[in-house]
DNA sequence: CGACGTCATTGATTTCGGTCAAACCGAACG
DNA sequence: CGTTCGGTTTGACCGAAATCAATGACGTCG
């Protein structure tokens, strides 16, 4: 929990309110949904997934090692974490991890600044999912991901992927049939090449943020 | 800025941050988007538009009268508030905003707690927007404003809607065409009726949340 | 009050991505 | 080493929403 960056009496009280969640790869309802809570990933990765009624299911995000994810009780739609591969996990129930936060200033801040950058990535998914064409938010996903856990590697960089092209697909609001043609022609245009389900190499990271309707310039 | 609910001293050193803006209606570009900002709406009503390359907007969200809104500095895409109607805004430069919101916890509690709805409100639009068919777009939308700016009416709610139907369909990704049909559909079945541009009578609010694909059962 | 301009609605047609179906690949197993 | 099975890729076709094109309504300003 050194990634919390909390004080020695923050740490105590907050090992009292930990729980502890070891998830085997695939495991769903990792958490309790009957209250929010907040979830640090210590190993492994996990996605967020939302479900609308019919069974349809949007995968929120995806979370590696460090990262913080809220996750709200069951209101309008129901909220669940879904583990990608074996997972280390540790929960907290919101509303006391929030009051923990006020008397630690670190924990406050490592929160806060989470919040943002949660907020960030969702208004980014808004804009994809609502503007954007196939090719495009294929684009961004792997530019975002090549961001996140992607290795560099000549100018473009080395990814694993752990999920899915169903779970891409419920990301990014495609089908597998379409996230798997669109790889086709980034392939075929000579931006990415892949080997197996889950390797990808980005070979030409600024042609893809082109293709992926960034804005030119800056970062 | 009662809303703050901040202390007299955090009260007096917001003052000294603040930076007053007064917008007329239709004005863009309401804050300086070089670095991120704090926004509060005092009075009126107010959209944050994101843009992808292209000249394609998205509506992020709509806010009125003491909502805060998280408006951060460009990156990979554009940011900026415009005004829906004349506005009195007051804003302050994100990074003080968070170091004053340190030492008052009313003022923390607020901006936290206004993240996580944000923060829900964002996961909700992408859901929607990943997931849902352009009927349950719009009924969604309207569910929504009902609970933000509605006047309760029998077992529905009055809705007079400062936007325009191109900042609806921005905002929840479809064509004002689109927009227009879905709306004349909800009319046809009974479950809206409409008068002028912006007035709408939500009938039975049961049934449009029904329409929007909400769970059912709760709230 | 009337004419103009903007915004909204309605209709015809196109298109992108979804659906359905078949072939293919790769990892785990005996 | 071959089989099997889930996941992936590819192809043919379909449909919901976009686009294109008029028409219609509202508000506002002379």
């Amino acid at each position: 929990m050194a990634s919390l960056g909390a004080n020695e009496a923050t740490h105590l009280r907050l090992q009292a309110l930990t729980r502890y969640v070891g998830a085997r790869s695939g495991d769903s309802r990792v958490t309790d949904n009957s209250a929010s809570q907040v979830v640090l990933v210590v190993e492994g990765a996990v996605k967020l997934i939302a479900s609308a009624s019919a069974g349809r299911t949007q995968v929120m995000g995806f979370y590696f090692k460090d990262d913080f994810i809220y996750v709200p009780a069951r209101e309008t739609h129901a909220y669940n974490l879904c583990a990608l591969k074996d997972c280390e996990l540790v929960a907290f129930p919101a509303t006391e991890f929030i009051r923990l936060a006020q008397s630690d200033k670190t924990l406050n801040n490592n929160f806060l600044s989470h919040l943002l950058c949660a907020l960030s990535r969702c208004r980014e998914k808004s804009l994809a999912l609502g503007q954007k064409t196939a090719r495009e938010r294929v684009a961004t996903f792997l530019v975002s991901m090549a961001e996140r856990i992607g290795a560099p590697f000549s100018n473009g960089a080395l990814l694993d992927l752990p999920m899915s092209r169903r779970d891409i697909g419920d990301n990014i609001g495609l089908t597998i049939e379409t996230v798997s043609r669109q790889m086709t022609e980034l392939r075929n245009a000579g931006l990415v090449s892949t080997s197996g389900r889950s390797q990808v190499k980005i070979l030409d990271l600024a042609a893809l943020k082109q293709e992926a309707g960034h804005l030119p310039g800056l970062s």
